[in-house]
RNA sequence: GGGCUUGUAGCUCAGGUGGUUAGAGCGCUACACUGAUAAUGUAGAGGUCCGUGGUUCGAGUCCACGCAGGCCCA
């Protein structure tokens, strides 16, 4: 059996290999079947919608996912992943009516809901087959096999029996939000349609600053000033219709605010009014300023203005004022000034007026404030608006009641009799002096598509999850997630939980899970089913009860069909479904429990199953999926639903844009796949950057890393399995101890021991990156060059024994752990390299790497100090190294000796240990080590800030200069007593000790040095003439092995050298190293002849040799 | 407008709890090596650590205010 050797390796083809290999051998099904009965590791699949294609960003989410899949089933778990599909929502609607060329307004008439319904489910799966190849191909693993659809009866059954419990338990109710709404077309408006092009119109509108006065209590006394002062508080308004509606006044917290007495330019009253400190140049002529306040006329066109007190924004809450248009009274207190976080200084006074009906906005901040909206009671008892649908005031609010409040009656606006109601309210408001200031503005403003008026801001029905109830608890438990990265779950989640509202499950659409709520005409009474069973039960009263004509099985929970079904109330009377969609985010969110179709089935499964341990989707599903998740969870179960989640960041382009196919910056993930193979793209989207950053993909930096990691360890694969083959090495032997290996063996094993904790350290906190780089800096650094630099020769030479294997076993080792470890992010290069070591050695019963088991970190190889001198080791190198540059002398020139200063005796013994191989990399014959009793040491010594800084503070620099300012005898002196008296200045001593300084050597006289950090290395230059022949000698050598590569010689191939006799230097040479050639050139025999025909010449520094290399000695002279 | 986030070499990124010469890889330049060779090694050039203030004996690191990019929300 030998190791696989391969030419040219083709990654993308080892993918297709491995995966194919994978399929045979059900490896998959069986990383899950054999972790059966082991301690699950339950993960969630956030479904992917396939009615678009994969794009580049969900390889990155993907392989996150399945990373942390992988490596828990390494470490023994049992890893189930259910696939799933989400199915519903508004991108798939579009995208039919956009193919039939149709709008919302066709479906139930162009085409019927059926058809329309039948035409998305069918749309929605269009791309499956590219999701599925992209799943197979980047190697996510995930059981696409029995995935749960979103648009299944099971799971729309399940759904309804979660909205039913959330209905018993009282957080389902019905409510209102505040749409765009077109009363001349009697509906809502979505956003989308709002969007269309031309609905956004430049109108001139009436506005209106109006006065707001405060009320004289006590509450409110800092801002009066004397006892007959009129306060107002200024706001501005585009829609003075609202004013009758409002029941509160918000103001930004850190916005300044002024209080200016002033008069009323239509009353002529003395007022004080509070605005915007900003904006006080708008509504005040500067020209003004100057004008006493006494001096003032009624009807001056310059009205003086005084600033007289300025307040925070913060200030200002809580402040009382008195009803601006006292129709209608609220329920509850109102009419106070509020914090609104939207509050700008960029129009108006700096000041909101907050009406809940008629802004979103409004609605928002007076819920959150407790402030209430002002209803009235119609005449079936419901609260409604002071609007009504039809566009205009009701009754009660008596001088404008009937009124449109835009001209929807399409009075004709050119009349002279004409007045809009936003006029006759400005009238009204200057007559009663709590008008500041009316003028024209305009601006755009959205009108209805089809009939072309201006659109209201409306509350329209809705139903609400009452999230608000458990907020509390949502807050509470989300503390106990562990979030990647920690500040997505404190700062945007935690924000967002902080300032919940409830949460609208309604939307007006046709595909998706219906609401299971039937209801009598009154509302009175009403019905929420919550399985298909209580619904066939439901009906079959219904038919008996005569409201329905006969019983219908129920196909499908969809619409049409259950809106047909028309159930009977308890006393009797018709309910009919309300007859909204639940926002699909409740789909998603369900999936905990709907994928298994509990509660009616599985429940075992689901308990097993619930709450997650790992999930991990974009950071733009934190108010998605993230939250529906969690909001079901504490809900429904009091818990959370998952306990570590990744909120991994976007995928841009190399310079940072946003992918997008129109801009054609987008980039095909099965063309990235299918040229760099799924490893490479995989492992350059995890060690590029964390998972919850940005990344900048740049197709450049997947072939960097193709070629520096994979190429790098593929390299050193081949190097092994050369050798190994060669030498039938296939771990049979026992495995040779370490003390009987070399100190680079214990290194490098040491370093892989401490790779594999750390490794395993970051897997298990969830950081995928710090693993992969970690992996990457020791198979690049370490092993390759370093670890196989050095013992290179140890496999190619020499014969079969302890230390050959030794050293195979060694680096075996190495890579069969690093198969192991990275398997989770490289699954199919590292397969490949685990099954080629695999297959010869049989070490491990486990045909894929991935049923095998996460290795052990075997504590008793860690070897700090033996880590601590290979780094040692490393510099030295590097070091002299750096002086053979600057004087020009190759490596493969011996040099006799290197001296290295050695501070104390650990030191010494360290650099002992690893002398051998800085002699061998550097090409030395001895190190030498001088210490303090040589007395050529010149020492350096440096302050230990760190140390000095926390005993001596802000006496640091006095005593840096004071240590910086010792010489040879003070730093000996220190040394050798323990303590040195500085001076601080003429009557301060201070008493250093050598752990508050760092003492290194710098120099050693009339040598050649280098230093970096504590380490210094003299190299001693003289060339004698024996080290010039052994340089000469390992000259021929390398050329000599240059001539056997040249001429195709198998490494074990012996050959015969000849040598025209050259320059007395060379003769000498090769004479005396003629053993020493022949070892390392494979050589039989080597002469030296005075005549060679046919021989290559070589040039070695000034000599010219002749040169011929024979495997048969006959065929040579 | 708000919340969160990022800003360090030409590019991609490291830089626990503040410590005085800010690092790596790629790229660039030069040199070396040549039985891992479509490799490798060494050296060099390259930095207002986004800006401005502040705290401190000492700030890339802590604080404040800005600027620029990104995401989500409005």
């Amino acid at each position: 059996m030998k190791y696989n050797e391969y030419k040219n390796l083709n990654y993308a083809k080892v993918g297709e290999d491995v995966l194919e290999f994978w399929k045979r051998n059900n490896i998959f099904e069986r990383s899950v079947a054999t972790r059966e009965g082991n301690t699950p590791f339950v993960f969630y699949e956030g479904p992917p919608s396939a009615n678009g294609t994969p794009g580049i960003h969900h390889v990155m989410a993907r392989a996150v996912k399945d990373i942390f899949c992988r490596y828990k089933t390494l470490k023994g778990f049992h890893v189930n992943r259910k696939g799933g599909w989400d199915t519903h929502g508004l991108p798939v609607e579009l995208q039919v009516e956009k193919e039939l060329g149709i709008t919302k307004e066709d479906i139930g008439k162009k085409i019927t809901v059926e058809e329309y319904n039948q035409r998305c489910r069918e749309t929605v799966m269009r791309f499956k087959n590219q999701w599925d190849t992209l799943t197979e191909q980047m190697g996510y693993w995930v059981d696409l096999n029995n995935p749960y659809i979103t648009f299944e009866r099971e799971y729309i059954e399940s759904c309804w029996a979660l909205l039913k419990k959330l209905y018993d338990k009282g957080y389902l109710y019905k409510g209102y939000t505040i749409q765009p709404y077109s009363p001349a077309a009697g509906t809502g408006l979505s956003s989308h349609e709002l969007n269309q092009p031309g609905c956004y119109k430049m109108v001139k509108d009436t506005t209106i600053v109006a006065q707001f006065a405060v009320k004289r209590i006590t509450r409110n006394m800092f801002l009066f000033e004397r006892e007959d002062e009129q306060v107002y508080i200024l706001a501005w308004t585009t829609t003075p219709w609202t004013l009758p509606g409002n029941t509160a006044l918000a103001v930004g917290k850190n916005i300044k605010y002024v209080k200016v007495q002033t008069y009323n330019q239509y009353t002529y009253e003395p007022i004080s009014v509070i605005l915007a400190k900003d904006l006080v140049s708008r509504y005040f002529n500067p020209k003004a300023a100057d004008i006493e306040l006494a001096d003032y006329n009624s009807g001056d066109k310059l009205i003086p203005y005084k600033i007289v007190e300025e307040f925070d924004g913060s200030d200002l809450a809580g402040v009382e004022y008195h009803q601006l248009m006292p129709y209608v009274q609220p329920d509850k207190p109102a009419f106070r000034v509020i914090i609104g976080d939207y509050v700008t200084t960029e129009d108006g006074t700096g000041i909101v007026h907050i009406s809940p009906t008629f802004g979103a906005d409004d609605f928002r901040v007076a819920a959150q404030n407790d402030i209430p909206a002002l209803l009235i009671t119609d005449e079936n008892g419901k609260q409604v608006p002071i609007v009504d649908r039809q566009g205009r005031f009701v009754r009660e609010i008596t001088d404008f009641a009937g009124m449109y409040v835009k001209n929807y009656a399409k009075e004709d606006e050119s009349s002279p009799e004409y007045r809009p109601t936003d006029v006759k309210i400005a009238i009204k408001l200057k007559e009663e002096g709590k008008a500041f200031k009316v003028e024209k503005y305009e601006h755009t403003y959205p009108h209805c598509w089809r009939t072309d008026m201006p659109v209201l801001y409306y509350p329209l029905d809705s139903w609400f999850i009452k999230t608000t109830a458990v907020k509390d608890r949502l807050i509470e438990l989300n503390k106990t997630i562990n979030w990647k990265p920690e500040s997505t779950g404190i700062g945007r989640f935690g924000n967002w939980l902080e300032n919940l509202v409830d949460w609208n499950l309604s939307r007006s659409r046709y595909w998706g899970t219906p609401l299971p709520i039937w209801r009598t005409e009154d509302g009175e009474e009403e019905i929420c089913i919550g399985s298909v069973v209580e619904l066939t039960s439901e009906i079959d009263r219904a038919v008996k009860a005569g409201v329905m004509e006969q019983f219908i099985e129920v196909p499908d929970l969809h619409r049409p069909y259950v809106d047909n079904i028309v159930l009977v109330s308890k006393s009797g009377k018709p309910m009919y479904r309300e007859t909204d969609l639940i926002d699909v985010w409740f789909d998603s969110g369900a999936m905990p429990y709907a994928q298994w179709h509990y509660p009616f089935e599985n429940k075992e499964i689901f308990e097993q199953n619930f709450p997650a341990d790992f999930i991990a989707e974009g950071v733009d599903q934190t108010r998605g999926w993230f939250f529906t998740l969690h909001a079901l969870a504490v809900m429904l179960e009091d818990s959370v639903a998952f306990k570590n989640v990744i909120a991994n960041g976007l995928v841009l382009d190399k310079d940072g844009n946003k992918m997008s196919k129109r801009l054609g910056n987008a980039i095909d993930p099965f063309e990235m796949i299918g040229t760099y193979g799924p490893d490479a793209v995989r492992w350059y989207m995890i060690a590029n950057a964390p998972p919850w950053d940005n990344l900048k993909f740049n197709p450049e930096g997947v072939v960097e890393t193709q070629r520096r990691f994979f190429g790098t360890l593929q390299n050193t694969y081949s190097f092994f399995a050369l050798y190994a083959n060669l030498d039938n090495f296939t771990y049979q032997e026992e495995d040779v101890p370490m003390l009987h290996r070399t100190e680079s063996d214990r290194w490098i094993i040491s370093k892989l021991n401490t790779l594999v904790g750390i490794v395993d350290a970051n897997y298990e906190d969830y950081d995928p990156t710090r693993a992969a780089r970690a992996i990457q800096d020791f198979v690049v650094d370490d092993l390759s060059n370093w670890y196989v630099r050095l013992n290179r020769k140890r496999f190619w030479k020499g014969e079969y024994n302890i230390d050959k294997i030794a050293a195979y076993q060694t680096l075996y080792t190495c890579l069969e752990t690093i198969a192991k470890i990275a398997s989770p992010i490289a699954p199919f290069y590292m397969e490949q390299l685990y099954r080629d070591l695999n297959s010869v050695s049989n070490k491990h019963k486990e045909e894929s790497v991935h049923l095998a088991y996460y290795p052990e970190v075997e504590k008793a190889d860690i070897d700090k100090d033996l880590e601590e001198r290979m780094d040692l080791a490393q510099t030295i190198s590097s070091l002299v190294h750096s002086l053979r540059k600057k004087q020009m002398i190759k490596v493969r020139q011996p040099l006799q000796r290197i001296l290295i200063p050695v501070l104390n005796d650990k030191m010494k013994h360290q650099i002992a240990a690893v002398a051998d191989l800085i002699m061998s990399e550097v090409n030395v014959k001895t190190i030498e080590y001088i210490d303090d009793t040589s007395g050529i040491l010149v020492k350096k010594i440096k302050p230990n800030f760190k140390k000095l800084g926390q005993v001596f503070g802000p006496k640091m620099k006095l005593v840096a200069t004071a240590v910086q300012q010792m010489n040879q005898n003070d730093i000996a002196h220190l040394e050798r007593e323990g303590g040195f008296e500085i001076m601080l200045s003429d009557d301060e001593t201070a008493v250093l000790t050598p752990d508050d300084v760092e003492i290194s050597s710098e120099d050693i006289p009339g040598w050649l040095v280098a230093s970096e950090g504590r380490l210094t290395v003299a190299l001693d230059i003289t060339i004698t003439e024996e080290l010039k022949q052994e340089g000469i000698a390992r000259d021929l050598v390398n050329r000599i092995q240059n001539l056997r590569k040249d001429s195709n010689l198998e490494v074990q191939d012996k050959i015969h050298i000849f040598m025209q006799r050259a320059a007395e230097e060379v003769n000498q040479a090769v004479v005396n190293y003629s053993a020493y050639i022949c070892a390392e050139t494979q050589a039989l025999t080597l002469d030296i002849v005075e005549e060679l025909p046919n021989s290559t010449i070589l040039d070695i520094d000034d000599y010219t040799v002749l040169i011929n290399i024979q495997t048969d000695v006959k065929s040579a002279v």
